[in-house]
DNA sequence: CGAAGTTGTCTATGATAATAGACAACTTCA
DNA sequence: TGAAGTTGTCTATTATCATAGACAACTTCG
């Protein structure tokens, strides 16, 4: 499996591992705190060089998922991020409630004009000007989700920037005025994550993705944004009330 | 967005102009027979190198879906739909099986008369009336097929509106309480696209066509619609069973 | 025909990916 | 204490990735 005598996917071997490990630590095979396999026998289960596996490790660990130990061996870090969905939803609190670092950064924002759906989720005529803006969230330094969020770029001009500035959809809200806002009905599908996607959440090619659309109102029940998140799906649990 | 100057993500950047290609083509904004945009396009797009676009239309060439013209350009290559003829038939499971969407349109309905052969297939009198429907299958966004199906009037009155609410066929059956059919023999030809299926099948004139006349039979054996499609040949192919 | 636009091919350069080997520094455990 | 096992660091080599420029070969269209 070497990238000289097998045709090339474009994906790197490095890659392969590490993205190897952290589905073996998703799905519980390495539980936080277990030791995992030394470098050599990652590299033999993998019929890789040692470099190789210490090249995927020290991705891992630059995003915090394992942590090395010098003559002792690497240990997992983190486990999944427990997402509760309710009407009051914010990511910072959610994340920083785990004891991690939440983040947020902007990918793009764009003009936008809305779809006769858009239109309809955010109580606008179709056609009318929209903000669109790509955003990433962040749990210490992995990637939790994308997010495309929609506002009328009447009601918030300039919202690009602002969020930009705030990196945060909560505070650049409270700089339009609104002090408080309630998530709407949330729709929740799953797909395949898609290659600009897995780039931006560092995913693999070909994982699952949980698809999340949802349109916060403020308090009078008016829509404020509407969102088109994409969670990697191993690396949080939705929890729903009961 | 080069390898030098971001973070790598372990993923080819050639791999991801690839993917984005490949979706356009799967969620059809490049339909089958199309030209793609020049290579220096795509590569001001993706805001890469030429050759990488190159790299990545190479990887797409060699599954086949897409076709190299020196000089001229690049084109999508038409994925023959597989097409099992089998005695239950129904395109949208065909197309469905694909992994591609089906869709049905109407151009027209029509009332007719019957001819000594459409009298002999569908087993009525020569001059009975019959409805005539004229309808167009697509497989995604590509034309597959134009279809002439004829029914008797009296036992399915007001066929044409029904055709166009449901735009199935199998549905149209069923709203007449036919649960399940069977093809009957199915006779294939080969010939040349008039102008006006040309138009239809957004193909290029002088193209070969698939003809396929078939009558359907519900399970006492007595005939139900009689069809006369005409298949653009370069998107599609027949399997028979062994 | 000629100009413009397209794909094909060549050379070249620098960064990254993957391999290989050797040894240091450290931890664990008998 | 000492042996075994672990991670960390170094040099070195080869292949791939991505960029850049130039020009050939070909198609299209006026």
């Amino acid at each position: 499996m070497s990238m000289q005598d097998t045709a090339s996917s474009g994906v790197a071997l490095w890659r392969l591992v590490a993205d190897g490990i952290e589905r073996g630590i998703a799905d519980g095979r390495f539980a936080a705190g277990d030791k995992l396999p030394g470098e050599m026998e990652i590299a033999e289960t993998y019929r890789v060089n040692r470099h190789t596996v210490r090249r995927a490790l020290a991705a891992l660990a630059e995003r915090g998922l394992v942590r090395a130990e010098r003559g002792s061996g690497t240990y997992v870090e983190a486990q999944k991020l427990a997402y509760p969905l309710r009407s009051r939803t914010r990511f910072s609190e959610i994340v920083g409630a785990e004891g991690r670092e939440p983040h947020g950064r902007l990918i793009e924002a764009t003009d936008d004009v809305a779809t006769r759906e858009l239109a309809r989720e955010l109580g606008l005529k179709v056609g009318a000007p929209l903000v669109r803006i790509e955003a990433i969230r962040l749990a210490d330094r992995t990637p939790i989700c994308v997010s495309t969020t929609w506002l009328s770029a009447d009601l918030f001009p300039n919202a690009g920037a602002v969020f930009a500035a705030t990196r945060s959809m909560t505070k650049l809200l409270e700089h339009f005025g609104v002090r408080d806002y309630r998530r709407g009905a949330t729709r929740i599908t799953a797909g395949i994550v898609d290659a600009t996607d897995a780039a931006r959440l560092d995913l693999a090619l070909g994982r699952p993705i949980l698809v999340v659309d949802a349109t916060d109102h403020d308090l009078t029940g008016k829509p404020l944004v509407t969102k088109h998140s994409r969670f990697a799906a191993e690396r949080v649990e939705f929890l729903v009330e009961s």
